[in-house]
DNA sequence: CAATCAAACATTTTT
DNA sequence: TGTTTGATTG
């Protein structure tokens, strides 16, 4: 019976799922059980005849997500895998083009940038265009494109303000064109192409629109103004948007999402007010305590406090460490006992603000023999000898392809170096070609011969596809292009030998909608989906990763390091509340990945960029109800470290009640010590540097303003 | 063309 | 401080 289904549901999550027609916006707090209640409300839909499978739309930001939607949605329903259209926005769009590529102005074949391919393709374009990356760094080319793209701004209009914005924005043109002309989209054009096209085809827009009558989006908090737009679009007047949300975890702004989102859906779909999920599943009442208390210091939110029948649990154990090795050294510590008393290292996971800070984590952990994981960095498609072989497998579905011709026309080294791939170049511009075509007339250059020997290389594979099936296609290809023997010929190529392997194996097993397609489709399915972030998987690990990359996850022990002012909350946040308020989120975020312990770190001195700072402890930090925490720290028993002093311990002298809260600076100075100097008088030292010997305080005179002081020479006296 | 060196840079990054 | 990028050189 479905019914059973629902059974488990409490009230508001039951409200949620069996919800009529009309649009609706759930809150769903960290834990509150959101992916059941947006899979249960699909097959509540379709098992109450409220909706056919096809009549289904779900919309989410990241495979994984789709993914656990569809496994779970199958478990509840015998489904038509096709029928619904369950996705990554850019899955989704993508899935569009591919259906109705002639009205979108693309090749059937049309391949996807990921953001490197995109960077490649830029700087090709800026050297063709002779403009220098001096004054238009392609990274910030890179950005200014794909952020207008996800505004639904085209290059044409734009207004430029200046001169320099102006030559932006002729970049900008002129990237689209290059993509128009070879056939590729990048990610944000997926979407923009999408919206366009179904925006200005009528017949076309009218069929989507009477087909899906439900729209369900994940994570909502986090759409950009492009993806609101191509979802309104779709929804039509007609359609129920069913949109599940949480404010306080937003905390992808930087990259152009827009929290606001979600009220401007509750005023253009009639929505009422929003039904909350505050009952939380996850965590123990003390870490829930703390993230409300901490989160209720923003301003403007929906409004939302978690809660809890599991009981108080432990307390949020705090460390305060003499610099980042004591404070790492303290994590490994933990993590051993923990570990003794029988948690699974997979269970622990330290979060960090910034990739950086995993380095100090790393060798502690190394020297402690702790077996960890760290996440982020390449992906599975990203590795170099995947594009590589993938590039091959482009020119084979489409030669006129330059970015994969130029990825490989010298890889293995076949002697076309830098001078023949810009005879080529020079000669595909004057001729109006692809560099493919401009190749294949190359009569009598001198070295004609190497690249007529690539020529007949890529139009043997392409006789070779002819006759192969898929997977032989990729095998052979990696052979016959060089690539293989040149990684067995690399003492280090064994680790790319063994992924050139898995891309076989993923070939082999690769199942394609349309299979006159799967060349098309297996590279889109590489762009669109990265892979896994590195193996390495199955081994009970320690979790190391960003807070960013911890969003979705949990685990029954969690460690948040580095809580320091110009950490966690960033310098760089520091100037806007707006900035602060998102560092905020992300703390919530951090600290509501735990289940049953928190560890909350910090250390009194920090090596970064190569100078030593003496940071404040995080704001976040006083945020946290004393009564929820726990004080680990030797500083409060005024002993050296039992578990090994690491470093020099700073000079004792601080009187205690301010030696508790502020760092101890070599000296003996402390940040916020009252201070006397002879020609500037009485002030307080508000920050601190120091670089070998030498030691810089920054301090501010109530006559003479805030001034830097080299402690080698100024005669400073406490005051 | 590969190897080596100096310079620049250092927040987060679902697709 | 440590890494990545590019430019230079053999």
């Amino acid at each position: 019976m479905f019914s059973d289904h629902l059974a488990g549901l409490n009230p508001e999550q039951l409200r949620a799922v069996t919800l009529g027609a009309g649009s609706a916006l759930v809150l769903a707090g960290a834990g509150s059980g959101k992916t059941r209640v947006l899979t249960t409300r699909i097959a509540w839909l379709i098992a109450n005849q409220r909706a056919m499978a096809a009549n289904i739309m779900a919309v989410t930001f990241t495979n994984k997500a789709a993914r656990e939607m569809h496994t779970r949605l199958s478990a509840m329903l015998p489904l038509n895998p096709r029928g619904m259209w369950i996705g990554t926005f850019h899955g989704l769009a993508n899935r569009f083009l591919r259906a109705h590529w002639r009205d979108a102005g693309l090749p059937q074949t049309f391949t996807i940038l990921d953001m490197q391919d995109q960077l490649a393709a830029i700087k090709r374009l800026m050297k063709a265009l002779q403009v220098s990356d001096e004054k238009f760094p392609p990274r910030q080319v890179q950005a200014f494109i794909n952020n207008h793209k996800e505004q639904g701004l085209r290059a044409e209009a734009l207004k430029p303000y200046d001169a320099f914005n102006a030559k932006l924005t002729e970049l900008y043109a002129a990237y689209d064109a290059q993509c128009r002309r070879e056939g590729v989209v990048d990610f944000a054009e997926l979407l923009l192409r999408s919206y366009e096209m179904l925006n200005s085809n009528e017949a076309l827009r009218e069929h989507y629109r009477a087909r899906f009558s439900h729209i369900l989006v994940d994570e909502f908090q986090d759409t950009n103004k492009l993806q609101y737009a191509w979802l309104c679009l779709f929804a039509g007047p007609h359609a129920s948007v069913f949109a599940v949300g949480d404010d306080d975890q937003s905390i992808y702004a930087f990259r152009g999402a827009e929290v606001g989102n979600m009220r401007r859906l509750m005023a253009d779909f009639q929505v009422g007010e929003p039904i909350k999920l505050e009952q939380n599943y996850r965590s123990c009442g003390n870490i829930l305590d703390a993230a409300n208390a901490l989160i209720q210091h923003n301003d403007g939110r929906l409004g939302k406090n978690l809660w809890t029948d599991a009981g108080a649990g432990e307390p949020i154990r705090l460390y305060r460490g003499w610099n980042d090795a004591d404070e790492a050294q303290f994590i490994v510590d933990e993590v051993r006992a923990l570990r003794r008393d029988g948690g699974a290292l997979a269970e622990m996971a330290v979060l960090y603000r910034s990739n950086a800070q995993s380095r100090v984590l790393e060798h502690a952990l190394f020297q402690a023999g702790l077996p960890y994981r760290v996440y982020g960095g390449l992906r599975f498609f990203e590795r170099q000898e995947i594009k590589h072989a993938l590039a091959y497998l482009r020119l084979v579905a489409s030669p006129d392809d330059d970015n994969a011709l130029l990825r490989v026309i010298n890889v293995p080294a076949r002697g076309i170096g830098a001078r023949t791939v810009e005879n080529l170049q020079t000669a595909s511009r004057e001729r109006g070609v692809s560099l493919w075509q401009a190749a294949c007339g190359q009569g009598g250059g001198r070295s004609a011969a190497s690249l007529g020997k690539f020529v007949l290389l890529i139009e043997q594979l392409r006789a070779d596809a002819e006759r192969l099936s898929f997977a032989q296609l990729v095998s052979h290809l990696i052979a016959a292009s060089g690539l293989r023997a040149m990684y067995e010929a690399d003492k280090d190529g064994e680790d790319r030998l063994e992924n050139l392997d898995e891309l076989i194996s993923a070939a082999v097993s690769f199942a394609p909608e349309d299979p006159a397609q799967i060349i098309a489709e297996f590279l889109a399915h590489a762009s669109l989906e990265a892979g896994e972030h590195q193996a390495g998987a199955g081994e009970d690990a320690l979790q190391l990763m960003t807070v960013h990359a911890a969003k979705g996850l949990e685990f029954a022990s969690v460690f948040v390091s580095g809580l320091e002012e110009g950490l966690f909350p960033h310098e760089n946040s520091l100037n806007d509340a707006h900035g602060v308020e998102e560092e905020r989120r992300l703390m919530y975020v951090a600290i509501t990945r735990a289940r049953q312990r928190l560890y909350l770190t910090q250390a009194q001195q920090r090596m970064l960029h190569g100078q030593t700072r003496y940071p404040l402890p995080s704001r976040f930090m006083e945020e946290i109800p004393a009564s929820l925490t726990k004080n680990l720290s030797e500083t409060m028993t005024a002993g050296l470290s039992s578990r090994g002093n690491h470093g020099t311990r700073p000079a004792p002298a601080a009187p205690r009640h301010q030696a508790s809260t502020n760092a101890v600076l070599p000296g003996g100075w402390r940040i916020g010590q009252s201070v006397t100097h002879p020609k500037f008088g009485s002030g307080v030292i508000l920050n601190a540097e120091a670089l070998g010997e030498e030691l810089r305080l920054y301090v501010n005179f109530a006559e003479h303003g805030a001034k830097w002081l080299d402690m080698r020479f100024a005669k400073l006296t406490p005051a």
